[in-house]
DNA sequence: CTCTTTCTTCATTGGATTTTCATAATAGAG
DNA sequence: CTCTATTATGAAAATCCAATGAAGAAAGAG
């Protein structure tokens, strides 16, 4: 889990970042809008910790920023209550907030909290509402809608891909994140397409449903993220 | 346990909250309606407290857009005596309700009764009706209707799976929630299987009952969430 | 203490799932 | 268009996992 914090004092952020480091997580530091934007953009991370009260551009502008490009979870930190009034509508997408001052075990609990929440959080669209938590996929068009049963491989997966619109998994990436014992999962890559056919066919069960994965020849598959 | 505060008023919104974390729950606040709505959609709280006079979006409303999504506990605030008699019929779906002023330790009274109250209330659908009090099953099926007698351990394990239908449980977490010292409950996973076992059979009792408990392959067991 | 009930463990069986494999279909390069 | 590389597919094989019956252990009643 790779952390981003975006904090301009010097004390602050060394605090944040030793806490999360020392939880496991990896961390990047970041001291302006403008450096937190850059990184975000060349590095891949899992949440980040924006402080609001930024020299240059502000916290929430760089909120908004990322949320044009990414769905990372994102809290928000700050000191001054107008800046929570204002957040409150989480306007600006971010997950959850934090008040300052806050103890740094706070920190790695609400950071732990919002990835949990996340993680196993449901995904829809038009088409599709899949829930992990019961384990089960809907499937809709107009004022049908029919839940399909699937294995748990064939849940991972398809969760994998949804979790990432548009983005292109390998069948290796495919097999690394939809296994929980991903180390010794010695599996030949084509057993992935044989669960990819075996789902599609168990989605397929409605008239005129778009293309839910598609095979990204020579690459992989990812799941369609024009719904 | 986990509680949602909602209070415009300062001073009491903290009073509140600090009683409430004194007394071991975890406590949110939010401060409007707005506010609330937002976090409740972005947290999983065990209970909420609602003061009805709040800017812009009341309590009440509050309250019932709640329950759009969720049974979650609701004890409501009010100094209004007119609004008490509005609440009396519980139309917006609250579960209690305290007159303001109140002490701390009446409104911590409450909230602990209001859980408990809910945590040990019965069960039922149109199949099966189960009461935590009188520790007995009873099974129905059109005119039919027949009391099936189980162990403790049966009864918890099925009312475990019945607080949460279609959620999915892994057997460690029936094992966890089912077993009243579940720290020196080192059991076998595979135990759960006997029990559920020995659940099925004995509630299987009248003619073309549908399907209580489902087995999800690979992660655990569920209560059937479309009866 | 003895008997009964309940709980847990275990070994086996059978069914579901996953994986592999062989073949057909398709896409893309040249 | 042809050839090659890649994916789709059906079916067999292997594996995994839950269901089950039985037996031993623990708890509780009398």
């Amino acid at each position: 889990m790779k952390v981003l914090i975006v904090e301009d004092e010097n004390s602050i952020r060394e605090v944040e970042a030793a806490y999360l480091s020392h939880s496991g997580f990896e961390v990047v530091e970041a001291v302006d809008g403008k450096e937190a934007l850059n990184t975000f953009a060349h590095h891949k991370f899992d949440l980040v910790i924006l402080d609001i009260n930024l020299p240059e551009i502000n916290g929430i502008t760089v909120c908004k920023k990322i949320r044009e490009t990414s769905n990372i979870p994102i809290i928000m930190v700050t000191a001054r209550a107008e800046d929570i009034d204002e957040l409150v509508g989480f306007e600006c997408g971010a997950d959850d907030y934090i008040k300052k001052p806050f103890t740094p075990s706070i920190l790695v609990a609400r950071v732990t909290a919002v990835l949990k929440r996340i993680s196993g959080a449901k995904l829809e669209n038009e088409y599709l509402a899949i829930d992990p938590e019961k384990m089960n996929i809907k499937v809709k068009q107009g004022d049908e809608s029919k839940v399909v049963e699937v294995t748990t491989t064939e849940f991972n997966i398809l969760y994998t891909l949804m979790k990432n619109p548009g983005k292109v998994f390998t069948r290796y990436e495919i097999i690394d994140r939809a296994y929980d014992n991903s180390l010794d999962a010695d599996i030949l890559e084509r057993t992935v397409d044989v669960h990819i056919k075996n789902l599609r066919k168990k989605l397929n069960i409605l008239k005129n449903l778009p293309e839910f994965v598609i095979t990204v020849i020579g690459k992989g598959y990812k799941f369609n993220d024009n719904l």
